[in-house]
This record gives structure tokens, sequence and C-alpha cells, in this order.
RNA sequence: CGGGGUGUAGCAUAGUGGUAGUGUGUUCGCUUUGGGAGCGAAUGGUCUGGGUUCGAUUCCCAGCACCCCGACCA
């Protein structure tokens, strides 16, 4: 649970509790005709998105609010695992790319975005970080008494897509979090590898898409046989993988063959092809990085090691877009509790002075709160609240109180309870 | 990058070689308060450039943008 927004630091990075009335985004009751996809459609309908040109969207408040949400569980499995937290640039330097060999265009699949400097030279926007890292780390490791060590970001990249689609799924400009592994030996690395298998699947776990996203084995590049990507199941995905239920183990339809099913004991008869998107992927780097960039230590005899590295990444725009095509019905999206932008939703009908009240009390015991104060038709405000998906609905009207106090309705249950005002706290924690 | 499609108001759409219509939104008035309620009024539009034509939003060409299929995708 997120009492972590008690923490005074986070407090200020989201919005805890917001009047309607001073939210200037709007719903909407049609989408774009140029949004095709599921995420696209109810995440703009909702004023969670706006599209400033195709695979770039900006996050209104309430999708800030959803992936603040999300950056935090992440950032509680990363710093359970030792990560620590830094920021690298954005605008990187021609000549460690070129270190790397993967400055070239050819070398990379045009994914590039490149910028002139004034005094003609020029600069990439970051696509991913290996490079920043294995660099600037030269600097700071010297021993072996200096490893392992997890660093990781959260920050906006940029990838040159030849064709960006699927709503917030496929951007070319997105948010993510990716964390590298620099350690003395493979054993080393080997161990945190599973470690952050499972950290990974805690995340898709906290954030309600546990059940249907399953470990998948893809190419692993010249340093191992595979590398493992976490593919959620959803026929908006853009992956095809094969898929033994039973055993919930997963191959990329990349790797699939013969060879490969029997190297991993599986039964060809029982794999059945998925598409999945990928939400996350965990890769052993090997010394692919740190030999061009000589990134060595000293060991306990003095003699001269090259650093195992390991990448780790998670897109969190993607996932929030993944998470609302798992979970939406035909009124809107449907929240998981963990990323929903606020906690309650709470609706005013014409009794502002009592929703006010149970405003104050429940933001003051530090719940989230989205409160409708508009004067809008109830039916409006209704719509507006399955549509945006928040998980506890509160509505406070003539009927409710009639009725003894407020109206608690869950998102993702059709029963309604009265309950008493002075319950209301009680029955939503 | 190959193939296909679409550009009309904030959004969704109709239609036409000669005055561009509807829904929704927005604004105002009245009414209404448990499922985007009602009545009335107002507001607001043909992607850009070129060509054909007396006249182009419509036809032709180019550009740009967006979408779809494929390819690509640590």
């Amino acid at each position: 649970m997120h009492n972590i927004i008690f923490d005074p630091i986070f407090y200020l990075a989201y919005n805890i509790a917001m009047f309607q009335s001073k939210l200037f985004t709007k719903t909407r009751k049609e989408a774009p005709k140029d949004e095709v996809s599921k995420n696209a459609q109810l995440l703009i309908r909702g004023g969670f998105i706006h599209k400033e040109v195709a695979g770039v969207y900006t996050m209104l408040p309430l999708g800030l609010n959803v992936i603040k949400k999300i950056e935090n569980i992440i950032r509680q499995e990363m710093n359970a695992v030792n990560g620590i937290e830094m920021r690298t640039t954005v605008l990187q330097n021609k000549d460690i790319w070129e270190a790397s060999n993967r400055w070239d265009d050819e070398s990379v699949a045009d994914i590039w975005f490149k910028v002139q400097l004034k005094n003609g030279g020029e600069l990439g926007l970051s696509f991913t970080n290996e490079e920043a890292y294995a660099n600037m780390l030269k600097q700071y490791i010297n021993s072996y008494r200096d490893l392992p060590i997890y660093p990781y970001d959260f920050k906006n990249i940029f990838r040159n897509e030849i064709r960006s689609k699927s709503g917030i799924m496929r951007g070319r400009e997105f948010y993510w979090k990716a964390l590298y592994s620099f350690s003395r030996d493979e054993d080393e690395h080997n161990i945190f590898y599973e470690k952050m298998k499972t950290a990974y699947q805690n995340i898709f776990n906290a954030v309600g898409i546990g059940d249907t996203t399953y470990i998948t084995l893809a190419s692993g590049g010249s340093f191992s046989q595979y590398s493992h990507e976490f593919q959620s199941i959803t026929d908006a995905g853009e992956d095809t993988i094969y898929l033994d239920e039973s055993s919930g183990v997963a191959v990329n339809k990349e790797i699939y063959n013969d060879e490969v099913i029997n190297q991993l004991g599986l039964d060809k008869g029982k794999l059945v092809e998925k598409r999945a998107i990928e939400v996350g992927n965990i890769f052993s780097l090997g010394t692919r990085f740190s030999e061009p960039f000589n990134l060595t230590y000293k060991d306990e005899n003095g003699e001269e090691k090259l650093v195992i590295m390991g990448s780790y990444g998670i897109g969190l725009s993607r996932l929030m877009g993944t998470i609302v095509e798992l979970s939406s019905d035909e009124r809107g999206i449907i929240w998981p509790e963990s990323v929903a932008p606020f906690k309650v939703h709470l609706l005013s009908f014409g009794k502002n002075e009592e929703a006010r009240a149970l405003y104050d009390s429940l933001t003051a015991s530090g719940v989230e709160v989205l409160y409708d104060d508009r004067e809008v038709n109830p039916g409006e405000k209704l719509a507006d609240s399955d549509l945006i998906g928040i998980p506890y609905r509160v509505v406070v009207s003539e009927k409710s109180i009639t009725a003894g106090g407020v109206e608690i309705k869950r998102r993702n249950s059709l029963d309604s309870d009265i309950v008493s005002i002075g319950e209301v706290l009680g029955r939503i924690k």
C-alpha cells in the first residue's frame, strides 16, 4: 500500500487531492477518429493524455498521477534490491556512442534522433543508457570494493520509430525506467539477475497485471543464450509468444524452434500461440559495453578485470497503456487501486456543503480524493466517474442522505452501499 | 521502408463544380438534479501549395499530417 504518500517529498510529487471544477481537462463522449487503440481512446476521452504528434503524448494531470503511482511502485522494488536512483542525460555525446559502435544509423536500425549543435557538432537524444552509464562509471569504479552497484533512472527517452502505433504503447518519446547492474563476475551477476526477475514479477503483480504477465524467453545476444521479457497477454500486443499455460513459461516467436523447445524441456503440443505486449525485459550484457569503454576493476589479487553488466528496463507509459488495455469495460477504465489517479471519486449531487466536509476529512486522513464539485447534472458526473475509473465512488445526494449517509460503490462492482459519513474512512481502507 | 486509406467547426460526421448541414461541445436565458436531461438563442469549419475552370471544399498534381497492414523493434 502507498503509505509513502505521507512522505513530504513524495507528497509534492503529484496531485493528491483535487477539485474537479479546477481540473482543466474535460472528458469527451467520443475519441478522436485517428486513435484506434483502446488505451489511447479511453485515456484521451478521460483526460489522461493529450496527443502532440504521432507517438508523442503529454501526460495531463490525471495521467501524470497514474505514471507517478507506477513509478513509485517500481522505485520501491528497485530500492529493495539495492538500486540507487540517479538521472542520466537526454543529450548524448556522439564520441561515446562511436566507441560502442552504436552511433551509425545502420547499427541501431534508424532509431536515433540526432540534433545539430550551433558549432557544427552533433548530439543524440538518448534512446537507451548503456553507453552513458559505462562511460561515466569508469571514473568511479576502480576496485572490487566498488562493486557490485545497481544505478537506475527514470527519464523520457526518444526512439525515432518509423511507424509508431498502438497509442501510448509504442511512442517516439516515452517514460521509462532503466537499471544497470555492474558485477564482478558471472556468478555475482546471475544472482542479481534472478533477484530482478522476482522484483519484476512483484512490480507487475503490484500494478494489477500479474495474472496475465509471463516471463518469456527471448534472444539473448552474444553473451547469454536468452534474455527474459515480461509479456502481458493482450490482442493489442505486438509480439507473438508461445505459452505453456500449466508452467507459465513462454517463448518469444523470434527464437521459437524445435531445438529451443527441446532444450527448455517444453512440450510443443502444450504451447499456445498468444499475442502479447512486452512490458519489461532483463538482459545479460556480459562485457559488451565494459569492453569498449574499458570499464575495469582491480580484484583482490591486483588483477584487472572487466565489469559484467546487465540491463533491466520497463516502459512506464507502455505499462500504463497495457493496464488500460487489460482493465476496462464499455463505460470506461477500471484502474487497479495501486495505480489509480485517486483512490476516491467524491460526487456531490447538489450537496456541496456535506460533500466538502467529507472531502476535508478524507484528505486530512491522507486519502487521495478527486472531488466532483461541478455544477452539472448527476448523469454527467456518473458517466465521467465510470470513464475515469477511480476505484471508489462516493456519492453525496439528497437521496443518500435520506437513506442515512453517502453511497459507496466500487468501480469494478455493480453493488453499492449506503454508509454513514463516519464510516466512509473505514470502508475504503 | 513497402502497400493501402483519410484530411470538412474543439470533437464526431453529412454533402456539393456555384449560399456547407447535423450531432456534440462552448456561451447566454429559462427549466432540471441519480445515468452525458429539456426548451430557446448564440458561437464556430472545408490541411498547405500549385494546376484545370468564369468559379474548386469537391476534379488533377505535389507537399505535409494522421491512421491501418506488413517489415523493423534489448
